[in-house]
RNA sequence: GUGACCGUAGCUCAAUCGGCAGAGCUCUGGAUUGUGGCUCCAGUGGUUGUGGGUUCAAGCCCCAUCGGUCACCCCA
């Protein structure tokens, strides 16, 4: 026997029992997305490396070290390209925006993509898998305030439409090219002299990535990070006046937000509007994004501003689990077929009757190999089936089927059931309740 | 990448000091050969994650490894 196979680490199925918070996602998706004007996309799974890298950063750790990379197959000349698993959803959908020339359309393009995979070779824990997918908007080509806060007004409309409640955004701002270099020379100035008693990370991040010093956990920084130069108080003029736009437009949207001058986001692509969406019972962020109005530029396009978020289904299901909010249940079926004899007649004419049940519409289940009778009606039980079809020697010959009632209670078993003509059995199913 | 806890039937879990691997649920068959739910009987289902070690004897102790869960880092 060889060794029974597993899926990989980090990697789930999605089983049937799962499916129905899955579709109750979709469901509310694409009714909000189809309200805010946002168009679906879908991008390919695989890219060139070096579109992941140039957008989200090199010194990030979505591309230092969760990326899923590899050499294709070599061409004709013997290059190979470098090709990646996605890590996240913006890269593509900017790409795709340059590709077709999409900035020739009227402003912003919006665009959705839905229960598409992202791979980030992560160690797994709770709402953290190697596999997992995402719903997420992107808004390109309009830098107006309006369209940040329609983000978030889409985003809470989305999560109470699924009966989500205890949400709230943070919320920050952290500049963009013209004010962003100044304050993090502020903010090295003011580490600089601290930085012999910051934590091991904190003295890579000086150097790599120096916004991140901010978010620092360790119990021995945090004195340190209050102290801290804060960008709200760097920004320029334009930015000021666009962030302070956000929270007006946003009150309008009533999108309840915390500013939170500590947020920073972990890829390098974002200026100015930076947000998250959090439970109250959940550290894990449902969802983060923000604006990127250099990305479009940094992958060989015109100047293009944008902006966009992303949530994860995986995510997303735990919290509607946790706030205890079913799905719609799975629909039961209408009738079950069972059959008493072992001859062939029998199941020829239950398979005949599911057919026919099945063309007209109708949701229609059978007993299946040679199981008794009993057995069949203990399934017709379990299936939920309002009805389920006898059919045994008298009705054979007599060319009627025998209804019986499987939701009524109490009666004696005679009463729950009824001869229903073959020919009229389509017609009596749609009439009884 | 770091750390903690945990791996026994498809699922949920027992197994006393190291002493014959069990139960419930599910599934299948049956309880006057054509009728579900409640009840009862029976059956299927296991290399105790894997590989070593200690021992007369290991599900239990030790080592390694793989996997799971959770936290950190990071992110959705």
């Amino acid at each position: 026997m060889p060794e029974q196979y597993k899926a990989l680490q980090g990697f789930k199925d999605v089983l049937p029992d799962e499916q129905p918070y899955w579709r109750l996602i979709e469901k509310a998706v694409i009714e909000v997305t189809e309200l805010y004007g946002y168009r679906r996309i879908e991008t390919p799974t695989v890219e060139e490396t070096s579109l992941f890298s140039r957008s989200s950063g090199e010194g990030t750790d979505i591309v230092e070290k969760e990326m899923y990379s590899f050499d294709d197959r070599p061409d004709k000349e013997g290059h190979s390209a470098n090709i990646s698993l996605r890590p996240e959803g913006t890269a593509g959908v900017v790409r795709a925006y340059l590709e077709h020339g999409m900035f020739q359309l009227a402003q912003p393009v919006k665009l959705y993509y839905l229960g598409v995979p992202m791979f980030r070779h992560d160690k797994p824990q709770a709402g953290r898998i190697r596999e997992h997918h995402q719903f997420g908007c992107e808004a390109l080509g309009e830098n107006d305030p309006a369209v940040d806060a329609e983000m978030l007004g889409l985003l809470f409309q989305f999560y109470t439409g699924m009966g989500l409640q205890n949400l709230r955004a943070s919320l920050n701002s952290i500049g963009d090219r013209n004010c962003r270099p100044q304050y993090l020379e502020r903010l090295k100035d003011y580490y600089r002299p601290l930085l012999d008693t910051c934590c091991d990370d904190c003295q890579v991040r000086f150097y790599k990535n120096p916004l991140r010093l901010l978010d620092c956990k360790e119990p021995q920084d945090q004195a340190k990070i209050a102290a801290a130069p804060k960008i709200a108080d760097y920004l320029c003029e334009p930015c000021r006046e666009h962030f302070a736009a956000v929270k007006r437009y946003l009150d309008f949207y009533s999108v309840p937000y915390q500013l939170n001058p500590l947020l920073v986001r972990g890829l390098d692509y974002y200026t100015r509007t930076v947000f998250e969406v959090i439970s109250t019972g959940n550290k894990q962020a449902l969802t983060g994004g923000g604006r990127y109005d250099g990305l479009a530029e940094l992958l060989g396009g015109k100047p293009t501003p944008g902006i966009g978020f992303a949530a994860s289904f995986e995510r997303i299901s735990l919290e509607l689990k946790h706030q205890k909010i079913a799905p719609p249940p799975e629909t039961p079926p209408r009738a079950y077929v069972v059959y008493f004899g072992k001859a062939p007649e029998y199941k020829d004419a239950a398979v005949r009757v599911v057919a026919e049940l099945r063309h007209a519409g109708i949701k229609a289940e059978m007993g299946y190999g040679e199981r008794s009778a009993k057995s069949q009606m203990k399934q017709a039980n379990a299936s939920g089936s309002a009805y389920a079809i006898l059919i045994g020697d008298n009705e054979l010959a007599g060319n009627f089927v025998m209804v019986k009632d499987m939701q009524a209670e109490g009666m004696d078993e005679e009463s729950k059931q009824v001869e229903v003509k073959r020919d009229e059995l389509i017609d009596y199913l749609r009439r009884v309740p």
